[in-house]
DNA sequence: TTGAAAGCGCTAACAC
DNA sequence: GTGTTAGCGCTTTCAA
């Protein structure tokens, strides 16, 4: 079957092209014997517009970019990226829109890319550190853009989970569990997402009057091996329990314990962050706080639509709920 | 900044358009100094050519989709995905094609966004388990995709691990420890995967003359928790071996057969498949196959520019090899 | 070596 | 309610 253009069908249908175009694009004004004709004609033929010459001519090529790069873990270990890309893909896909991928370590080789003329409608920003070198370039250009995650440069839009309340959160279910030597995995300070869970953390043991013991807290990449290096270092001062950054070192931090002959949770309490299903499902089934990864994408397409069809708009900030999920390995109240 | 174009860049360079398109293109016959005159421009303007214009008249979009539907595990719990999307996103990337991503579990309202005319060069075919419904309608058009991973449908082209080779390396393996009740547990049997897998693994006990038992043999769905309830079905009957379809899988039968109070690999030995990182790093060490997942996705996105740039071509088959890597889990020779 | 001009397929004034 | 027409920004004959 030759390909087919609009005004095969037109010609097909004993019609203009415009009339065609109406029907294509539900417009009003068309005799609905005259839009059947066509309708039945674009069926049968299988006819799609093409969408170069519409992207060209409406200047919108209903493309979205998805970014995500400089990712401190890595895109294998974090079951954090696949949840999230879905939870974009399936909001895209709601709103008929295209996304487009972009993995990549250098801002530098990435940038042009995303700049190509009419190729992109917006774009969706994960940056994983706190290098904000594309964030900046692009705020230089007339695309709009939402960053998924707190950047660290002012004066964009963006939308994150509230982390510092999550911290927050699991830090005082330990602290009301009793327990008195309270220790913390965080992920990379070189992270909004650190940065802010750690604040939490820490504003919680604030507000309780617990001393801070620097010895207690280490640092992971967000991998499982990390975490178990990281709870390592913190075993030979003795926590009665520990908050971790993500589900994958919590997992790794148990391992260490365990290993050392100790129990979790009756010896070292331990909490998590995520609530990814493959990390919580081992046992013991990890406590942590859960963090609306789709819902936070699919908020994240709504607002990047938003600013795509109403023009430039103030910097934007969203912050997504989190919320405590108690399990196994946190444990009762003790003594 | 106003929004350039080419006639602006041509005016500003006090050229003709075609000359401007010429350098953008690198195209010969231009005067060096004419040549140096126009980039500079563009430099300076920061000019990029309109890819929907661009698009339109070279009916060629430099865009490839990646379609990745039906999975049965879950996009979620397996690395495999991510791994796999990685290595085609780097190469496009090399290749400066922008990659589209299409998640989704229904075929039918996925393949119309496939299909806009002018939208997607070449297609990417990750098809989760045996409905080949995408396949056979992508077949019905013009454009050219290659699947990942064999298809039931026949008749296309596609790239697949060796699939059948890892699994009697796997059992072979086993044998050659001296195991003799080595059972398994299958990924889904409504994939190719689980199906070749599977093949492998009986063709191995077969040659070596090892009564097949069915109450060996469990099926999972990729996850970690499948694997723990695969294995707690299996273990009734005394295994002294298990061969498990995915690492993941591999986990959490490791996880229940400890639970049993069991030792692995002393009491049952274990080998996985995949060699991802996550699941391979946690105590015993996986013993496991390891499939070149990037490689498989740079190679299925050479194959496709190729069938992109020389048109229609008889479908091709390419096969990637596997690789036995051991580790503590297979434990050694025994008595 | 360069420029003029046609046209890729579509949409939206505008006129009828 | 329908058709005519003028581009959207680009590449590429073709002629100079």
């Amino acid at each position: 079957m030759t390909r087919m253009d609009i005004q095969k069908i037109a010609q097909m249908a004993q019609v203009s092209r415009s009339t065609v175009s109406r029907v294509v694009n539900n417009q009003p004004d068309v005799h609905p014997e005259v839009r059947q004709r066509v309708l039945q004609i674009i069926r049968e033929t299988g006819y799609q517009p093409n969408s170069a010459a519409r992207s060209l001519r409406n200047k919108q090529s209903d493309i979205l970019g998805l970014v995500i790069c400089n990712t401190v873990g890595g895109l294998f270990t974090d079951p954090y990226f696949p949840q999230l890309t879905q939870g974009i893909a399936q909001s895209c896909n709601h709103y008929n829109k295209t996304l487009s991928l972009f993995l990549e370590g250098d801002p530098e080789t990435i940038y042009p890319r995303l700049t190509r003329r009419g190729q992109l409608d917006g774009i969706l920003l994960q940056v994983g550190n706190t290098d904000d070198t594309l964030v900046k370039k692009l705020m230089k250009t007339d695309i709009p853009f939402i960053v998924l995650g707190r950047p660290m440069q002012s004066g964009v839009s963006y939308i994150d989970v509230d982390n510092v309340s999550g911290g927050y959160l699991a830090t005082l279910h330990l602290i009301r569990l009793k327990r008195q030597r309270i220790g913390a995995i965080h992920c990379s300070l070189l992270t909004t997402t650190g940065l802010d869970r750690k604040e939490g953390y820490l504003k919680a043991l604030h507000e309780r009057n617990i001393p801070i013991r620097e010895e207690l807290t280490a640092e992971g990449d967000y991998s499982e091996p990390s975490g178990y290096r990281a709870m390592l270092q913190i075993l030979p001062h003795h926590p009665d329990a520990v908050f971790v950054g993500n589900d994958m070192m919590a997992r790794g931090a148990i391992r260490a314990i365990q290993e050392a002959g100790l129990s979790v949770p009756n010896d070292i309490a331990v909490v998590g962050f995520d609530d990814l299903p493959p990390a919580v499902s081992a046992s013991p089934l990890l406590t942590t706080i859960r963090q609306p990864i789709s819902r936070l994408g699919a908020c994240a397409v709504d607002i990047l639509l938003d600013m795509i069809e109403h023009g430039p708009q103030p910097p934007q900030r969203v912050m997504m709920d989190v919320e405590l999920v108690v399990r196994e390995s946190s444990g009762e109240r003790i003594a």
